[in-house]
DNA sequence: TAGGCCATCTGGTCCT
DNA sequence: AGGACCAGATGGCCTA
């Protein structure tokens, strides 16, 4: 278990066990910014028991929606650190941030990809140097919202690194030896995943 | 102290 | 109607 997650827990209804300052804290919020005259008015209004009823149902509906949504984003963690992982581990034992177990997973994706094609080439015709095609993005206009990954591994962009690995020093332009792929794949992350958008 | 990262809250939108 | 998903805002913690 994350330590991040140890404290707060699935019942996290009580992770905030001080709902008495519910309003206060929405108020600070400038999501839902509302003049204090604003509030003293619905306050002076809403008295009636009717009315206490629905902001009473409101609030638990919000609560139950926080809820949710923690543990929405505590199962995305979750599968983050799964993805952490599955990709190698380092010496240097610092944690990846979520941009980059991202970004690392998807070029160690891509560098794995390309490890089995040149294998494929290779097996297929012996004695036939495999090389590199030449990084994607090399002398073509980055497209617009390109860091989405549109990379796919069927067809003839199989052998395409996503776009914005073209500055990145895991797509090197097609080299002699491509024994980088599993040394920068592994080994050279730190560098490997900055700059690949 | 500024900047990065993160968890959480919140309101809106879409889907079932 | 209620839940899932999303993006913006906010505050806390940590590090250079």
């Amino acid at each position: 278990m994350d330590p991040v997650f140890s404290d707060i827990d699935s019942n996290s209804c009580d992770f905030f066990p001080h709902s008495d300052d519910e309003d206060s804290r929405g108020s600070l919020r400038s999501a839902s910014p509302e003049p204090e005259q604003q509030q003293q008015k619905k306050r002076r209004r809403g008295r009636g028991r009717g009315e206490a009823t629905v902001q009473v149902v409101k609030k638990n509906r919000r609560l139950k929606a926080n809820d949710r949504e923690r543990n929405r984003m505590h199962n995305l963690n979750d599968a983050l650190d799964a993805l952490r992982g599955v990709l190698p581990a380092f010496p240097d034992e610092t944690k990846l941030t979520k941009i980059e177990t991202l970004r690392f997973a998807h070029n160690y994706i891509w560098a794995l990809s390309e490890t089995i094609r040149i294998a494929d080439l290779q097996a297929g015709k012996t004695g036939d140097v495999p090389r590199l095609l030449s990084p994607p993005g090399l002398g073509e206009a980055k497209s617009p919202g390109s860091d989405a990954c549109s990379w796919s591994s069927s067809g003839s962009s199989s052998s395409s690194s996503p776009a914005y690995c073209a500055s990145s020093p895991g797509s090197p332009a097609a080299p002699e030896d491509y024994s980088y792929l599993q040394q920068d794949a592994l080994f050279g992350f730190r560098s490997f995943v900055p700059g690949i958008y």
